[in-house]
DNA sequence: ATGTAAGCGAGACGGTACGTCACGTCTTCAC
DNA sequence: GTGAAGACGTGACGTACCGTCTCGCTTACAT
């Protein structure tokens, strides 16, 4: 049986050991050490060093976020983008996420773990809160869910984890504005 | 005096196993394995992998992109969106740039490199293109030049780099002109 | 727990590179890639290459020789010549001495380690050998010990070792005549 | 035209650097450098390392010894270990000597190259002064010259060039009286 | 209560890469 | 054409980690 102590120290060192060193840098030796726990102790667990990986993050990406209808497209807008904000705020995730994302593109496995945990996003925004907004008539019915995606999330993704500059609270509103602007001119292709 | 030839098979192979790997899994031995090159003819250039990188990265990355006026608010913007799309769309360049980004939030040198990158499309985008804009009075003068920057970068970085769909090139008008519309109504800070 | 099985491959392995390019050419990679194993098993075990080379040549060196009273000096002395054609005729030892002999003219860890193993020699020629034989009368009391061990293994030993011509076993009893001679004669000082 | 003082010069370094680290060790870089001259002035002299040795060692080693008659068989071994110790005492040679006669084991050339010198001695001692013994009856005729090599050359090469213990020049008449006591003995095949 | 299985730590094993050094070869300049 | 300078490939250095594997120890469950 295995010890849960020790799976939990090795849950959380495998998440300290990837925002410090990166994917590449990692291994399941410093893993361990980290944990304080021997090197057999995570093999009997995982096996080799991405199963660990992908097994935990898929863990932590599949925790539902659950979007609620805020009312209007502004306010769901503005809802996804504090989401997000919080979530790469977190110093953690703002060292993992890109990190994955960047190895995503060579690892096939990993691009699909994290495609699961996008998917959710995606369907969230491009799907539930486009297709919401059609339904209030604040969207033409043909507008492209895609492009829609790319620009509710692709600016606050720039913005927090690549050029990595803090996004103060007061210009959430601001640009929340100029996605929705820019959906609603963004539709009608 | 060193081979030049020797030290542009080297620029080619570190760009190309630096795509392979990534930048935490890349090993100066591989790079000189890749280009036919004995160890030695690295060490007697740069002395060190970090070394090697920045020098190689920041060569590449400060070729001047100029941003020539285009005339209008939805041409500028174009032109930068082709600027980045093609860019991105190089398969070197679409494993390397996210991968240099998420290791510039641990070391501080990559992120300088990069910055100095970066600060191009910043201020050609961020400063020039809106100053321009607010001249010829597509946009307010007190129109919020950093989100510009987000709002005009983010969505295609997004989609190109992150989430690795391809970007028809049908849709970047389309893609302008909502990019527009959020810079006209982000601005009113 | 070092496994007893790599241990001895690498000391036997140490023992033919020794022989077949000598000590200044020897290296610990050779010596491990001989021996079928890892470079860090040696270097889990000796540290250094003049370590390991002294460690196992003072391990072969020291095994007692010991040198039972055949009755006569004359005895005595073709006993030792034969243990010393012995050891002189094994290829690996032929090669080996020497070179370790002129290696102890400039590293005097090597020289000491010799030493050890030369004085067993030493003493039991020169020290037990003669004294027997003044016991028995068939020196005078003040013959020199030092000449004396000389005067029996040097001429077997030049033979062997350094002018590398076969010892017929019949001209044993010859050499050792002379040799007995030569003691009675050394004597008188 | 090659200049001479550099020839000198780098004859003169390389058996300096010979006995300093041995041949096993000893590099033609180390040798130039000692010289205080580039490499490829070696390298148009003798083309190699062994070439360079195998020259310059046989240009010193064929300086002929003549060996006069010294009138009696004790004055003519005496005359032989003198001249054997002369040159063992010599540092240089003391190093060099068992250096090369170590490799000669392994390469022929250098085995060749010694044994012309060898063969002065041998011949000298085992030939002129065997027969000449014999001619004035101090010896029988049917002595065996090749024992008497070993039997002369053995011991002096044992004390000064293995043992490393000096040889008292007082030792010297001793010494010489238990080898003659040896030839004598030694002969009767 | 005791036996047995499995988790556990420790650590040796074969690898790979590190950054350095020294070397023999070869090319390029200055006299 | 000679010698100096130095870049080149090679190979070894001794170190540091890594993933794999084999060991005893000890813990916990089933008899």
């Amino acid at each position: 049986v295995l010890r849960g102590d020790i799976t939990a120290a090795l849950r959380r060192a495998l998440i300290e050991e990837l925002a410090a060193v990166g994917y590449g840098r990692m291994s399941v030796e410093a893993v361990a050490r980290r944990a304080g726990v021997a090197k057999t102790a995570v093999y009997r667990r995982w096996g080799s060093k991405p199963e660990m990986v992908l097994a935990i993050v898929a863990e932590v990406a599949e925790r539902k976020l659950s979007l609620p209808d805020a009312g209007s497209l502004r306010a769901d807008v503005q809802v996804v983008l504090r989401i997000m904000a919080q979530a790469l705020e977190h110093p953690l995730a703002a060292q993992i996420i890109p990190d994955l994302l960047a190895e995503a593109g060579r690892d096939p496995k990993i691009a699909e773990a994290l495609q699961v945990a996008l998917r959710t996003a995606q369907d969230e925004v491009g799907g539930r809160l486009i297709r919401r907004a059609i339904a209030r008539g604040e969207l033409r019915a043909d507008a492209n869910p895609e492009l829609a995606v790319d620009l509710v999330v692709g600016p606050v993704y720039w913005r927090l984890a690549v050029s990595r500059r803090p996004l103060p609270p007061d210009q959430v509103g601001a640009l929340a504005d100029a996605v929705v602007a820019a959906l609603v001119a963004g539709a009608p292709a």
